[in-house]
DNA sequence: CTGAAAGCGCTTACAG
DNA sequence: CTGAAAGCGCTTACAG
């Protein structure tokens, strides 16, 4: 492989002379210009990026932590990060940790060690495992309030509480929930935003009708069933993604329970198959491709030594009506 | 950031023994290595990667491209890839060409100028784009036949072939087809497939019973519509993956179809999704994670300066019966 | 506008 | 087992 060496050699100038040519042109003559172009297309040079980085002490990498990259949600918002990275000239590293903590250290120790020149957390903040983060350029994203670092997210409470509000708004009183591990951190901002709505319309949330799940798929086939087998049934369910409501419709419908008809469903994040299961869906739609680019580009600016201008993004979520929601009996 | 020369300086040692502690230590006397480990922890001390790519000229970085991130099945095949990148002490940088050909280039051009020591493709190949690899450590996943470098991939004639079979054993003798853009190498190897199974059992293919789609659940939904057209229907659809099987079964219900008392569709990947859709979705499944794993190791061989055992590496499908095929009436 | 030289942080023959 | 030194491929003050 040709070097910049070779190519001096070829165009008769200094390697100073090459450098300057390739990364500052307006400081080269034409004539110059004109034979290292020629010495670089005999040769096929490429620059050694390797090199590059390691000189200017700059990556123009950054590593998106994901906790897991099959999952529909995540890899819009990543879809959005590599859109932004690509337009900014960065390229990006995937840290799919798969809630190993050790392969989170190791994905941090890269942007310890200059190997990144910044980090994207694509989930809730976890205290404790991610405080490592704070002496690091790194953005949250699609995480929760309160997080101690840049983050870009939407409200989650709010738009728990517009589903459900959404639900009592066509008639509905009593309304049963499917959650994710009660411990996260969406778990919980989404309850309250349950709680919020159930009672700023003086409803009951019996608490027999929350169920736990982890946003699965299968875990909202499985909570479907413990639903089920409540005496005191809601008219309605409100689930906290759209996974775990298809989970959720697959085991109903087997029960033969006719959706809306007899129950109605709520979903959370608006993927692609939202629209097409049956009945297609109801659900918050998350802006999940910009708040992708808007996290990358807080992070591009950190690394170029500017602080954000807010600590916090809150993209608007919007509530898409389909037809999984009907007025009760 | 503490370097490696601080780090030589509060262990009173050469920076070459502290190099050798960490990189080599059983060339190191034991009360070296205790002076190198104290002064380490004291300072905080991490190596400096990029330092250590530049000058080993070696990268453990792989670029895996991908024509787009936000499809479950390329996501599986990643999910493999990280394993085993992890695994062999590899990151993945992510190339989501969006089927862009610059997008595809600045890609391969990190390759070239040794940012990254090798290249997975997650697609068929495409002759003219991607020949630039010939010259590369690459590989190809979940591709065709006849890739001009190493490949990992299922038989997708044969599996085509089973999937048709089995609605032709199942009692169909006019079994329709949504296929891919039809210059895409998959469409034209299921599509053969396709017709193989037809002729093997003494049947006509017609013409009009070929639908294009585009692989997406959108192209699905109207490929059904199209189908709903014809005025000499099949009873039964082979969709060629499961997205378009997906959003074909969504169109149909919406004018009455009843599957699979009246029509039965099969689909091509399994998706976790199409065993939540209703019906069950029957399909061939594609050993996706182990696709990547395969792949990835095929990979670190090559980077490692060893041929492959194989220039093909072609793994098992399955055919996963569940809900979606019946006899004809 | 150009070149000689220092240096980014490491690794590794070479000599001891 | 250890250290002095060369060098990986580039960039950029500095001097001209």
């Amino acid at each position: 492989m040709a070097t910049i060496r070779d190519v001096s050699r070829e165009a008769g100038l200094s390697i100073a002379t090459v450098s300057r040519a390739i990364s500052h042109p307006e400081m080269v003559s034409k004539a110059s210009l004109v034979k290292v172009s020629k010495a670089i297309e005999k040769l096929q040079y490429k620059p050694n990026l390797s090199s590059q980085k390691f000189r200017k002490q700059r990556t123009y990498t950054i590593v998106v932590l994901v906790p897991n990259i099959a999952n529909l949600f995540f890899t819009e918002v990543i879809s959005g990060i590599e859109d932004a990275a690509a337009k900014h000239g960065y390229h990006v590293l995937l840290g799919d940790t798969r809630d190993n903590h050790q392969r989170e250290k190791d994905f941090i120790a890269l942007v310890e060690s200059k190997q990144a020149d910044g980090l994207i957390q694509l989930r809730p903040h976890l205290p404790g495992v991610s405080d490592s983060f704070s002496h690091l350029k790194a953005v949250n994203v699609a995480g929760c309030a309160g997080t101690p670092y840049s983050s870009v997210r939407i409200d989650n409470k709010e738009a728990a509480e517009k589903a459900v509000g959404y639900l009592i708004s066509q008639g509905h009183t009593r309304i049963g929930v499917i959650t994710g591990l009660k411990d996260n951190s969406h778990t919980i901002e989404r309850l309250q935003g349950y709680h919020n709505a159930m009672s700023a319309a003086g409803l009951v949330a019996d608490p027999t009708w929350t169920i736990e799940g982890d946003f699965t798929l299968l875990s909202g086939w499985q909570g479907a069933q413990a639903f089920m087998r409540l005496k005191d049934k809601p008219t309605a369910l409100f689930c906290m993604n759209d996974e775990m409501a298809i989970g959720a419709i697959k085991a109903l419908k087997e029960k033969g329970v006719s959706i809306p008809d007899t129950l109605s469903v709520v979903g959370f994040d608006d993927l692609p198959f939202a629209n097409y299961c049956d009945p297609a869906l109801t659900t918050i739609r998350q802006p999940a491709m910009n708040m992708g680019v808007k996290a990358a580009e807080v992070l591009f600016q950190m690394i170029d030594g500017q602080a954000p201008q807010q600590s916090e993004y809150v993209l608007p979520f919007e509530l898409i009506v389909r037809d999984s929601v009907k007025a009760p009996k």
